[in-house]
Parts: structure tokens; C-alpha cells; sequence
RNA sequence: GCCGGGAUGGCGGAAUUGGUAGACGCAGCGGACUCAAAAUCCGCCGGUGGUGACACUGUGAGGGUUCGAGUCCCUCUCCCGGCACCA
């Protein structure tokens, strides 16, 4: 045995045991509880990086322990190959999406292997695989035909220097990130998923998922946004509007529909746009809100600006002739484009109405201060329920009566009733770009949009292509998109739009169950190992990932293809992993981040860091911060240089120990030290063992150990407790630091005592057999140096034993009103009366109450006794 | 702007879910070993006062509930994630 702990060494012959041994291949087995665990598979970028490293080590740590525990565990791997940075190295490197991806696979793969994670390679996907895709093309002709995929009009970010689609990501303060125009909102034809058929089943099912984080489900809860509210109908005022017709609104506040004092619509709103046709101002107006990026966050923060289109509707209660105006800040996407503005009970409205100088009309009594200064001015909104005021016979109503009044008046009028909106929308998921899915369609002057027959599939995508960053290639390509219609035969024009990659990653954790497959999507294996039993990624896909696959996995139930409806029954987000950063400011006052280990840091006598400096110059330098780990901020750590540094088991011990897995976790290169060191000490105390000569197998705790023997191993069995109890709630930084209090103990016990060794042999397996998923390389050695076994993979689980936890006495705080002023020793099974007797008569209790009387004395159980004076 | 989350020593974090705040580790300081350094080992380590026993104080800010609050409730500040074409 080595007597220095030698990483590269042990990991590289664990590893080549694993694999000589398949030790990871899993194979269905009906007689043990399967644990399908999986992480959310990484985008090929080039290398790993922290974050992948941290998110793999907590999958690999919860695959370990399911196994150890007798589980038959499946761990997968694979690539979500599509994708927009892809086609930008292409423009940079002149290199195809194709070559760049599959380069980027094996170099990766190599890292993730270096690792040593328990993944079963035979099961591999990529998503931009041809015997991938087809599936999800065979699936797409399946959606569509059941009408779960239809054609509308959908936007897009035009820039119109490069001509092309821009994705949001590349809209930067609403200019074109590479030609720097103004980008301009376009409506072209798109596909969309109808996920909204799902809508009320998404919302629901979430109450089946206890293995679920309580926040991951409310930001679903309200991204789905259901809202019971009334459609009301204002019919045009034909006189302005000069036809027939009514502007539809939803509103979840019908009981202020008496003080709606105008209307409000989106600039694509038909009523906008006929309004424009003769009003040069508005169209100007309308021109302006179509520029800039489309996203909320952009739409929602953007300064609130309106115009009058000078049309009228007419209010459907009072008859009253209301103004309609284009708003920037309604969202067409949302309910009907249009608003019904009650400035005197909405925020929004209320601040629009001030600067437009329009009517506010108050029809909820507030409850609470006044909403007009001493000169009658409004100085804010009502937004709370309360009792109607204002609004003839519906006064003196509240909330849900005067809804319910107001909605049945609409309904007998023809002009609105109660319905159910949501906030969710369709998935768009035509993208306007070559590295992706094609979407399996054809267009036919006479047929219209046709399916591409399953004979035909896959429609491949061609991987020799130039990538200029002016529209697609598949564009330029007639033999891609020249083709036969498969109705009638003409010459027809192949679809050359892909899918959102966000397809490919809604079903690629069924497919890995029946990958080999290349005559069905799925077959029976996957009704073993579905659903996920544990899926661990990002808290940044807590919503679209995460409910895309929701529904993805009951589009396929509908379809026949599988049997179930949750595709995951747990779920644990990780935090993100950050570091320290540096920057200098340039010139521009631009910041220039400087890679840290080009920075030197001052600290002073208490270790704070005070200033740093560039070693190169000497220089100071600023101090940026702690940083989400990335390129831009320079302050990423490459996972594999620590790998070389440290070893795997360093590198998985630190990740682990460092934080919580769903907090954020701060990289720190001392911290890597520690964990080292910790590894060193492990390695030391089983060379120490083996070199003692101690006895193989377990010699077995002999009969009355010494006390404090018997103490060393309750500690031991205390921590044991404690690591179990952690590991079931996937606290791993906890279970680390039991593991280190575990080895503190080992390390003083006696040396060359039989008991003492006995105690020592038992507690080094056990502290073994709780490292071995974290660190699986350095528990794979130890376990066979010190004889304790071939194969710590099938070792048994260690529990602790309730012989070495019992003790006769335990200690309880004692509080005199609230505040600790001393301990109490008790046995361990004394009455309640006779702790609060001891209690009483406790040296502490005389000297602090003061000779006064007890008022109460309360007595918790194995805790404290605090008494009241 | 909207939705979700977070804030505890110099730092990462712990606190058995309302019961000893600061476990474990890092950094720092002091010591041992060494010709020296590294490594290793031992000790100290929230703040204030005190030689000391000890006392007071302390979990982002302000209020509240309770015998008892880091933990529960209300208000606020700052930071992070998401916002439908980054993945």
C-alpha cells in the first residue's frame, strides 16, 4: 500500500475497474426497486465547466447511495446537441454546427469519465443524431395530425442590417448584438404547441408532487396564471368606428366595471391599425412600439406611453361613449390585446390616466387613508376589494357580489359572461435558423401544410453547410427544400424552419430507457424505468424546461406511447457555483475583468482582503465581487485542471462540502486545499491501520469497552445518525462534515489497544462506506487495502447501532426566563417532575432567581428546563 | 415591472424544523517539529467590558407573537434566478 495518498493514481484504477467490471450498465430487474436517477444532460460547448461538475457529483452522490442501499439504479448520459452557440462558432471558426458539436461531445465526455461518475455509457444520446431527431419528427407529424400543433402567426425580433431572426438573448437595449440596428417586431407564420389544452391538468397535477421544491411549483403555479374573471364586450361606437363590432376585454375586476373611464389596446390591435390608416401621427406612433426587443421584462419596464386613436366604444352597462388609446404597455399576447382602464383601482392605469389627463373615477370605498389631498387631486390608486361606491344599482355590493351581479347583467345583454383565462400561452417552437431539428413539413400551393409520411423520416439535416449569419443556410438549399408533395405530388417546398431545442430536451429522459431502439420511439423498458425517480438541474429551468417536459410527457400518454403522466417525481435545483472576481476599468469606463490568479489580494490581521494588485504590474486592481462563474467575468475555474491539481475525489468532496446543493456555492482554492487535506488524513488513517496489522474483516466490538471507548463510538454512531438523516434530505454538506467529525474521532483513539482498535476498525468502515459516494475512488481503495471487502460498490449501507448509542445520563440546559444560565445532568429516562425538582434545586436556579418563586417551569424532554421567576 | 428565492463571525456554512447560535471547514494568530521552508501536529479565534471567574450584547433593518425567535407574523432594504428565441 502507498503510504502517501497518491489521486491520480487510485482514480485512474478505480476507473479502469468500473469499466473492465461494466460495473454501471444497468439492465431492468424486476426484483429490486429501481432508482432511475438523472441530471439534466449539458450543451456541448467546448469544455465542462463548474456548474456541470457540481450538478453531475450531486446525481452521481444520490446514484451511489441508492445502490449502496440496494436499489437498481440507472444514471444516463447524454448531449443536447442543438443550439444557437453552435452556429455562432461557426461564423467565428469557420468551422460546420456539425464538426464543432461532435468535437466538443467527445472532448467533454473525456472530462465527465475523468470524474468517475457511475453513468451507464451504453444508454448515450444526441439530440442532433438523425436516429435521435426522427423520432421527434415521427412525433411532431403525430402532434399535428391531433391537432396538439397548428400554423398562426407569431413574433419575431427582425434585424434589418443582417436580415435575420434574432433570438431575445441577442437583442441587446433593442439593437441587433452584432450589426447594432434597431431592431424592429415582425408576425411571421410559426407552429406552436397547443400546451394550454393542458393548462388546468399542468396547474393540478402539481398538487401530486410532494418530491417537488414548494417554490419550483408556485413559480409553475403562477406561470400558468389561471384567473377567473369576466369577459366583457364593448360594442364600437359606429359612428367612429364606422362597423359593426365589439372590443373584447377580460378583466379579473368586473366590480369596478363602473368606473372604467376608456379603453386600452396593443398596438397590433386591429382597432390600432384601422385607426392608423388615416392618421399619419399614430402610425408613427404604432412604429415606434413596434421597435425594440419583445420580451416581458423589456415590455414591462419600458416608460408608459399612449395615444388616442380618437375611436369610440361604448360602455355595456352605462351606455356611456368611452375613448380607446393605444397603449404600449398592453401585451397582444395576453387576453384579448385590450385593457378596460379603471385608473381609480389599478396602478398601471391610474399612473397613465394622470399623465394623459384622463378621467378617474372612484367605485370602491377604501378602507384605509385617503386616495385625494385636501384640493380633491388623486394621489393614488385603490387596488384592495371593498363595498361598491359610485355605481347605481350595484352600490353598497361587495367584491364577489357585485362580480357576480355585474357578469349576470352582461350575460342577459349578450355583451360578456365569467370565463377563465390564463396567463400561459402556445409554444412557439418554429426557429428561423439551421442547427436544430427540421420540422417534418411540407407546404403545397394546393395541399397546404403536409405532413412528412413515416416512410420518409427523418427529414435529415444536412451538416455540410456555411454559416454567414444572414438567415438560414436550409434557405439557400434547394436540395433540401425542393421536394415531392406527399398528397398529390407536385413540386412542393420543404419546411426550413427547426424546432426550439427546447423540444428535444422535453422527452430525451424517456428515450435513454430505449435508445438502442431503431423500430419504435419507446418500447417496454421505458414503462420499467419511468418515471425519473430523481432529477437534479438547474433552478433556472425551474419553468420552461420543467413544464414543457410536464407536458410533453402527457402529449405522449395521449398518444398512446407511455403510461404516465409525472415525468419526474423528484426533483432537487441546484445553485448556481460563483468566485471571486477582479476588473479594471478601461477607458471607456468599460470594466476589463482580470482572471484571478493574475490578481494577488491583500488581506489584513484577520484574514479580510483589503486591496488587490496584478502581478503583473503591481497595480491595483478592482474588486469585482463575488460572480456567477462565467467567460464574460474571466472568473471560471477549469474543472480539469483541478482534477489534475487534486484529484476527482478532491474536486466531488469540495463541491459537496462547500454549500448546500441548492444554494449558491462560492469556489474557493483554499477551500479545494481543505478538502485535500481532509482526503490526505483519510488516506493516512487506513495506512496506518494496515500497517498496525489489524485484523481483516470486522473483529467485532468486544463487551465492556472502557467509557470512553464507549464514548468515541457513540460519537462515531451519533455522526453516523446524523450523515443518514442528512443524506435523506440531500444536505451533503453536512454529511461531509459528520463524515470529518467521524475521522476527528477516529484519529484520537488509543493506539495499540484491541478495543480501541475494534472501535477504530468499525469506524473507519463505516466512515468508508459514507464517503464512497462522494469520493468513490479513494473508498474504493481504502475498502480493499484494509480487507474490509472486493467491492465497497456492494457493501451494505451502515446504520447505526442502538448498543453503541444508549448512554445512562445526558445533559439539559437550564434557562432561568429565557436565558441560559447553566446545565442540569439527568438520567437519561428521569421524569419530568424530577428534572423540574433538580431544576429548582440546581445551584444556578438558587443564585439567579433571585429568591423569588417560580411562576412556571417548563420542561422539554432531552432539551432544557427553563424556569419562569 | 411581475413571479420565485436569499441575507447568520474575516469567509463558506451548521443549528435535530420554536429550545445551548456559530458544528464542520477555510483564513488568521500563537506554539511544537525543522539548519530553514513546506508538510504535519497542538492551542486560540463573533463583539464590548474585565487579569479572571464572568457580565452584557449579537443571526440585513424596524415592529409583533411566545416561557423561549436565526426559525413564526407584518413592514422595509439590498442581492440572486426566471420572464416564453441563451441553454
Amino acid at each position: 500500500m502507498q503510504d502517501k495518498y497518491q489521486p491520480a493514481a487510485i482514480e485512474l484504477a478505480a476507473q479502469e475497474h468500473w469499466a473492465s467490471t461494466s460495473a454501471f450498465l444497468a439492465t431492468e430487474d424486476s426484483s429490486r426497486p429501481k432508482y432511475y436517477c438523472l441530471s439534466m444532460f449539458p450543451y456541448p460547448s467546448g469544455k465542462l465547466h463548474m456548474g456541470h461538475v457540481r450538478n453531475y457529483t450531486i446525481g452521481d452522490v444520490l446514484a451511489r447511495y441508492h445502490r449502496m442501499r440496494g436499489y437498481n439504479v440507472l444514471q444516463p448520459m447524454g448531449w443536447d446537441a442543438f443550439g444557437m452557440p453552435a452556429e455562432n462558432a461557426a461564423i467565428e471558426n469557420n468551422v460546420p454546427p456539425a464538426k464543432w458539436t461532435y468535437a466538443n461531445i467527445d472532448y467533454m465526455k473525456d472530462q465527465l469519465k475523468r470524474l468517475g461518475f457511475a453513468i451507464d455509457w451504453s444508454r448515450e444520446i444526441a439530440t442532433c443524431a438523425p436516429e435521435y431527431y426522427r423520432w421527434e419528427q415521427w412525433l411532431f407529424t403525430r402532434l399535428f395530425e391531433k391537432g396538439l400543433i397548428y400554423k398562426k402567426l407569431g413574433t419575431v425580433n427582425w434585424d434589418p442590417v443582417d436580415e435575420t431572426v434574432l433570438a431575445n438573448e441577442q437583442v441587446i437595449d433593442g439593437r441587433g448584438w452584432r450589426s447594432g440596428a434597431l431592431i424592429e417586431k415582425r408576425e411571421i407564420p410559426m407552429y406552436y404547441m397547443r400546451i394550454t389544452a393542458y393548462a388546468d391538468e399542468l396547474l393540478a397535477a402539481l398538487d401530486t408532487l410532494p418530491g417537488w421544491p414548494e417554490q419550483v411549483k408556485l413559480m409553475q403555479k403562477n406561470w400558468i396564471g389561471r384567473s377567473e374573471g369576466v369577459e366583457a364586450h364593448f360594442p364600437y361606437d359606429a359612428a367612429s368606428i364606422g362597423e359593426e363590432g365589439a372590443l373584447k376585454v377580460f378583466t379579473t375586476r368586473a366590480d369596478t366595471l363602473m368606473g372604467a373611464t376608456y379603453v386600452a389596446v396593443a398596438a397590433e390591435h386591429t382597432l390600432a391599425t384601422k385607426a392608423a390608416a388615416n392618421n399619419p401621427e399614430l402610425a408613427a406612433f404604432i412604429e415606434e412600439c413596434r421597435q425594440g426587443g419583445m420580451t416581458e421584462a423589456t415590455l414591462a419596464t419600458m416608460e408608459k406611453k399612449g395615444m388616442d386613436t380618437g375611436l369610440k366604444v361604448i360602455h355595456p352597462l352605462t351606455g356611456e361613449s368611452l375613448p380607446v388609446w393605444v397603449a404600449n404597455y398592453v401585451l397582444m399576447g395576453y387576453g384579448e390585446g385590450a385593457v378596460m382602464a379603471v385608473p381609480a383601482h389599478d396602478e398601471r392605469d391610474f399612473a397613465f390616466a394622470c399623465q394623459y389627463g384622463l378621467p378617474i373615477r372612484m367605485v370602491v370605498r377604501s378602507t384605509c387613508g385617503a386616495y385625494t389631498d385636501v384640493a380633491g387631486q388623486w394621489i393614488d390608486a385603490y387596488a384592495e376589494h371593498g363595498q361598491l361606491v359610485n355605481s347605481g344599482k350595484y352600490d353598497r355590493l361587495d367584491f364577489q357580489g357585485a362580480v357576480d351581479a355585474i357578469a349576470a347583467d352582461l350575460a342577459a345583454k349578450g355583451l360578456g359572461q365569467k370565463r377563465v383565462q390564463y396567463r400561459l400561452r402556445d409554444w412557439g417552437i418554429s426557429r428561423q435558423r439551421y442547427w436544430g431539428c427540421p420540422i417534418p413539413m411540407v407546404r403545397c400551393d394546393d395541399c397546404g401544410d403536409v405532413p412528412v409520411p413515416d416512410d420518409q423520416l427523418p427529414v435529415v439535416l444536412p451538416e455540410d453547410v456555411e454559416i454567414t449569419g444572414r438567415g438560414s443556410p436550409l434557405v439557400k438549399l434547394p436540395s433540401f427544400y425542393a421536394c415531392a408533395c406527399p398528397k398529390c405530388g407536385k413540386p412542393a417546398r420543404r419546411e426550413t424552419d427547426t424546432m426550439d431545442t427546447f423540444v428535444e430536451s422535453s422527452w430525451y429522459f424517456l428515450r435513454y430507457a430505449s435508445n438502442d431502439n431503431p423500430d419504435a420511439m419507446f418500447d417496454a423498458r421505458v414503462d420499467y424505468w419511468a418515471p425519473v425517480d430523481q432529477y437534479i438541474g438547474g433552478i433556472e429551468h425551474a419553468i420552461l424546461h420543467l413544464l414543457y417536459s410536464r407536458f410533453f410527457t402527457r402529449a405522449l400518454r395521449d398518444c398512446g406511447l407511455v403510461n404516465l403522466s409525472e415525468p419526474f417525481a423528484h426533483l432537487l435545483t441546484q445553485g448556481m457555483v460563483v468566485a471571486a472576481s477582479y476588473y479594471r476599468e478601461g477607458e471607456n469606463g468599460k470594466k476589463q475583468w482580470i482572471t484571478p490568479s493574475d490578481v494577488c489580494v491583500t488581506t489584513d490581521e484577520r484574514g479580510r482582503p483589503v486591496s488587490a494588485t496584478l502581478k503583473a504590474d503591481g497595480l491595483p486592481v478592482t474588486i469585482g465581487g463575488i460572480e456567477k462563474m462565467s467567460k464574460s467575468t474571466k472568473n471560471g475555474v477549469d474543472p480539469l485542471m483541478m482534477i489534475e491539481q487534486y484529484g476527482a475525489d478532491t474536486v466531488r468532496l469540495f463541491t459537496m462540502f462547500a454549500a448546500p446543493p441548492d444554494q449558491q456555492l462560492e469556489w474557493l482554492d483554499s477551500g479545494v486545499e481543505g478538502a485535500s487535506r481532509f482526503l490526505r488524513r483519510v488516506w493516512a488513517f487506513g495506512h496506518n491501520l494496515v500497517t498496525q496489522g489489524t485484523p481483516g474483516r470486522n473483529p467485532g466490538i468486544p463487551s465492556g469497552l472502557s467509557s470512553a471507548l464507549a464514548d468515541a463510538r457513540r460519537e462515531i454512531h451519533t455522526h453516523l445518525k446524523q450523515a443518514n438523516h442528512d443524506f435523506a434530505r440531500h444536505q451533503f454538506n453536512t454529511v461531509v462534515s459528520a463524515a470529518m467529525k467521524i475521522q476527528n474521532v477516529l484519529e484520537k483513539l488509543p493506539r495499540g489497544d484491541a478495543s480501541a482498535s475494534a472501535v477504530a476498525f468499525e469506524g473507519f468502515s463505516i466512515l468508508l462506506r459514507l464517503l464512497s459516494p462522494v469520493t468513490p475512488h479513494i473508498a474504493h481503495a481504502l475498502w480493499r487495502e484494509c480487507g474490509f471487502g472486493d467491492e465497497i460498490l456492494a457493501a451494505a449501507w451502515p446504520e447505526p447501532q442502538s448498543d453503541a448509542l444508549a448512554q445512562d445520563e445526558i445533559e439539559l440546559m437550564l434557562q432561568i426566563n429565557g436565558k441560559l444560565r447553566g446545565s442540569l445532568r439527568v438520567a437519561a429516562d428521569a421524569p419530568g417532575s424530577a428534572i423540574e425538582t433538580a431544576a429548582l434545586a440546581s445551584e444556578a436556579a438558587q443564585k439567579f432567581m433571585d429568591g423569588k418563586p417560580a411562576k412556571k417551569v417548563v420542561v422539554v424532554p432531552g432539551r432544557l428546563v427553563n424556569i419562569v421567576v
